[in-house]
Order: structure tokens, then C-alpha cells, then sequence
DNA sequence: CAGTGGTCTAGACCACACT
DNA sequence: GTGTGGTCTAGACCACTGC
């Protein structure tokens, strides 16, 4: 009893519980195990005429493309596969899930719509990365009003502090901790054309990025993303952004060079990881008289 | 002598020119007249040695589905399907452009990326519109925060003034008119929770938008977008928005009911229709003392 | 040259919506 | 049932990369 009515060596692909960091139990096994009882997923009416409902907790199968795309996530999150490395070829997915290679495709279309992945014809698919170049600012939204970013020059980054602290209540929740757990907080500026800019506030899992310190920070060129993901094994997936306008106050003004009750745009971003998991909280205040902040709305 | 080297009846579809309103060409008749002298879009290493560069100014032809993407997109233009209105079948288009469904396909695939059309799985494709009640404010990024959007209530809208007047050198630069040139300007309040929280002044093409009145604006609960669409037959695709933090003037703080130097968020919004033509420039304030501005980065 | 992703086609079946 | 878009497969050829 196969699983699917079409002809040549179908595959049997299960959704996979999303649950828990192991890596995903061999394809093969699951399925050669799969017939028994569990709801096939598929075109299953040519054996059996049970009705697509498996039940009152059926979660509801995904399409095979959907399925795979979860494993490629699972590899890329269990780091199979680590940022700027190659993944393989299209072929050897396909042979190793046991599906089309036009199945594959279109799981790495949708990861690669999403930035997780890049494609380079004649050279093969990669896993997208912080540290390259044109990927650099990427979630860095801020633009000079006249002129562009590289006549500005590169941003100029100073810390001012680094330290391991308990998360008060509103941290913890927002990084899914508890309340008085440990996490790594960083304060820095970011200066354009001599001026600071932006002051930042960083909240980040005091478990997961154990052992950041100022003098690891300072030490390096490349943005702290891609510092996360070489040194913390953290790649930053998406993020989401609340903006305020907010006056200055005595403790900030003096860091951005303004006078108190000048008006600062407030950024408070909320960056995650693969699978939704949230891995740092931010809090910037960005001066805005001759810069401005800059969306996309489609 | 075919431009292809499939089997098929395949279709030679060559780049059309993006200039000018007119519908475009019938497709057999580029077929047909196409294998003279124009270079061959793809597929000719069987027949011809010539190198892909096809010239000095040879704008490189694109994959069949962009083109299908472009003539498409040309029929959306033109007003052949106008918003919430069904497009043909992708048999249909398959058969009108000679390609495969496939091919057709990947057409429209990114096409409802970008929202211009909607795919509803049984029923047919459908001409995105600002009408609909889920995509109603995709536009508007102010949330309350605490509480949802729908919790809230439906914002008040309060038209100020409506009036035809002559663009001053920025509007008319915004919009790619002539300094000098007609544009219809439009001053509004939105409400949340019976509070003022956005005034916006609007600067519309006068052209496009002969007729608009303060009455006109008034009349319907629809959005402006909306109103937009069905009466003027613009439809707005996308839009760049710069944000700021600003203090509040004299001449405004009255009307979102705040002291002069308050903190407000200033967002200014170029509109765009098909094609990348601006339609709308927008200049709004908003009050974020218990509202946000949300933003996605990936 | 071989290997990669990119495009195009053709045909099959499924899920869904209307009638 | 008929017609729609959604998924999956298979095979072909193309364009690009690097040996």
C-alpha cells in the first residue's frame, strides 16, 4: 500500500512535528512506518475512501513542496548547512526526499523568496548570510534625506556597554524568557559622516549568546548580525518594528548631540530566528533631521 | 525559420516596447512578422552563431513568462480587467499567448506576489482591489498599542478642504509633472476612539483626477483608494514611504489636539499605479502617543 | 567539459466552487 | 458534473560557472 496513486516511486512525506531541535527522523523510516494507521496525506482515495478529515485533531496534511520546504528549514536550522555554505544541488535533494526535482524547486523558491536561501545560477543555492556585502544593511532602514548610503560612507559603530543582567518582566516576555533570566545587554551609537545617529539598546538570551562581551564587539568589522551567526550560531531571519515619535530626554540627548524634548524617532525591533523563535530586542532612538527612515509598501 | 527550437507550436514572444498607452500588438502578428531581421529572442544557437549580445543598445530579451507578465500587466493597464473583475482562465491565456499553462503560470505567480492580481483556488484569478474588506487599510501601518486594529473601531475619516491648484516645484517633481501644472489638493483628519490621530494633506495628478471634490470625498465610507479605483480608474500598487520624527507647529498641533513641539511622526507617501507611475503624493502626520507605526523586515 | 540553476512544456491528478 | 486554480511529475533545452 502506497501512499500516493501516481507511478513512478512515490514519496510518503508526513507533515513533521515542528516541535523540539533533534534532527528530523530519517525520510526513509518514516516512510516505510507511515502506512499503518496514521491519515495518508494524499490522493489516497484509490485505496481507501476515507475522507480527507483524519480526524478531530488532524492538523490538516501540507502539499509534499510545503513538507520538504519544513525539512530544508529543519537542516538549515539544526546547521546541516551553515550561512554562506552551498546546499545541495536540486538533483540530490530531490533523490534524497524522494520526490521530483520540480518539488524541490518550489520549496527553495518559497525559502529563497524569503531571503533564507540564494540562488546562483551555475553555481548552486546557498544559505543566505549577514556577512556578505550587499546583504550588509539590510534591516537597517535609515537613508541620508539627499544623496544615497554610499556617499555617506560606511556607518561608524561605537560601543559603550556590554554587561550580563536579569530581564525585567517586559524583556523577558518579549524574548520568551522568564522573568529574571539571564540576558546579554549591549548599548552602542551608530555615527554617519561624524555624526551620531542612532543610539541602540540590545537585549539578547543570556543562554544562547554566552560570552559576548564589549572587547568581543569592538573587535570586529562586520556587522553584529553576522558576528551572531559566525561566533553564536544565530542567523537573524526577519524582524518586526514598532516606530513612535518621542522627544528626547536628559539621559539620551546628549549621545545623539540634541537638545532635550527634540523629537527622535523610536525604533523598537523585535528580530527572530529560524521557526519564529525571538532572539533579540532592541530599542533604538534614531535622529531624523537629516535622515529619515525609509519603507517599502506593496 | 522559428525562433524556438521546441516541438511545439511554440510562440515567439519578443519584448514588447513598455512605451506608450496604446494596447499592445496582436501577438500572432509579432509571430508572424517577427523571424525577419529583429534579433532572435532565444533559442537561435541552432540556427545562427550570433553571440546573445545583439547589439550596443540591445535591451536583452527576457524569459516568455516575463513577457507574458508584461502583456498582462499591459491588459491591466488598459482597463481590459478592471479590479475585482476575474481575468481569463490560465487555459485561456495559455491559448491566447500560445504558451503553456505552465508558463502562464509563473506569470501570474508574480503577479499576486506583488498583489496586483488574486488567486482563489476553484473560483478563477481576480484583479486586486482596494475595496475589500482584508485588504481595506494594507496601506494604513498605524496600530494601537494595546489591543487590535479591530478592536478599535473603523477610523473616522473628516475631509478639510478639497481644492484645484497649481503644483509648486517639489509636488510637481514628486509626481512627474511641470511645476505649474494643475494637481487637486486634499487636506484630511483620520480618527481612532473619537481622537484625531492623523492629518494628512494629499496632492493628486489634476489630470487624472478631474472632478474630485470635497462633496465626492465625503459621500462614501469606501476608502480613498477605493473611491480612486472606481472613479477615476486609478489604481494605486505600491508606495515608498519616508518616515521622520517632527515637533509639532502652530498650524497643525490643533487638529490632532497636541501642544506645539510635541513629537509627531511625520510619513511621507509617494503612490504608485501600474508601471511605476506616481499618482499620490502624501504628506501625513501622525500622533504615536498611544498608537505605533508597524513594519516588517525579511 | 560537466554540473548548476532557469525556463518551458505536457500531462496527470487533487481541492475547491458553483450549478 | 464542469471548470477553476493547486500540486506533482518527467523530460527537454538554455544560461551560467568553473574545471
Amino acid at each position: 500500500m502506497i501512499a500516493a496513486s501516481r507511478s513512478p516511486a512515490p514519496a510518503a512525506v508526513f507533515a513533521a512535528t515542528r516541535i523540539g531541535p533533534a534532527v528530523p527522523a530519517n525520510f526513509q523510516e518514516i516512510m516505510a512506518t507511515s502506512s499503518s494507521s496514521a491519515p495518508v496525506p494524499r490522493a489516497a482515495t484509490a485505496e481507501t475512501e476515507t475522507p480527507p478529515l483524519s480526524g478531530p485533531a488532524g492538523p490538516a496534511f501540507s502539499p509534499l513542496y510545503q513538507q520538504i520546504k519544513g525539512l530544508i528549514l529543519q537542516s538549515l536550522e539544526g546547521g546541516e548547512w551553515k550561512p554562506g555554505e552551498s546546499i545541495p544541488s536540486e538533483m540530490e535533494l530531490a533523490a534524497r526526499y524522494r520526490v521530483s526535482q520540480g518539488t524541490v524547486r518550489k520549496a527553495i523558491d518559497e525559502l529563497a523568496a524569503h531571503h533564507l536561501l540564494i540562488r546562483r545560477q551555475g553555481k548552486g543555492t546557498f544559505v543566505a548570510t549577514h556577512a556578505e556585502q550587499h546583504v550588509n544593511y539590510r534591516f537597517l532602514r535609515l537613508s541620508p534625506d539627499r544623496g544615497d548610503q554610499q556617499s555617506e560612507g560606511p556607518a561608524l559603530r561605537r560601543f559603550l556597554d556590554c554587561k550580563r543582567l536579569r530581564a525585567s518582566a517586559d524583556i523577558a516576555r518579549a524574548l520568551g524568557l522568564r522573568a529574571g533570566d539571564a540576558v546579554i545587554y549591549v548599548r552602542r551609537t551608530l555615527a554617519f559622516a561624524q555624526q551620531p545617529t542612532i543610539l541602540e539598546d540590545l537585549w539578547l538570551p543570556g543562554n544562547a549568546f554566552k560570552g559576548l562581551t564589549l572587547e568581543r564587539l569592538a573587535r570586529t568589522d562586520a556587522p553584529m548580525y553576522a558576528l551572531f551567526e559566525s561566533e553564536f550560531g544565530v542567523r537573524m531571519v526577519r524582524a518586526e518594528e514598532k516606530l513612535k515619535a518621542v522627544a528626547a530626554d536628559t539621559d539620551n540627548c546628549e549621545w545623539l548631540g540634541v537638545q532635550p524634548g527634540a523629537p527622535l524617532l523610536s525604533v523598537e525591533r523585535l528580530a527572530y530566528t529560524y521557526n519564529d523563535v525571538p532572539m533579540e530586542l532592541r530599542r533604538g532612538l534614531y535622529r531624523t533631521d537629516i535622515h529619515h527612515y525609509r519603507n517599502m509598501l506593496s
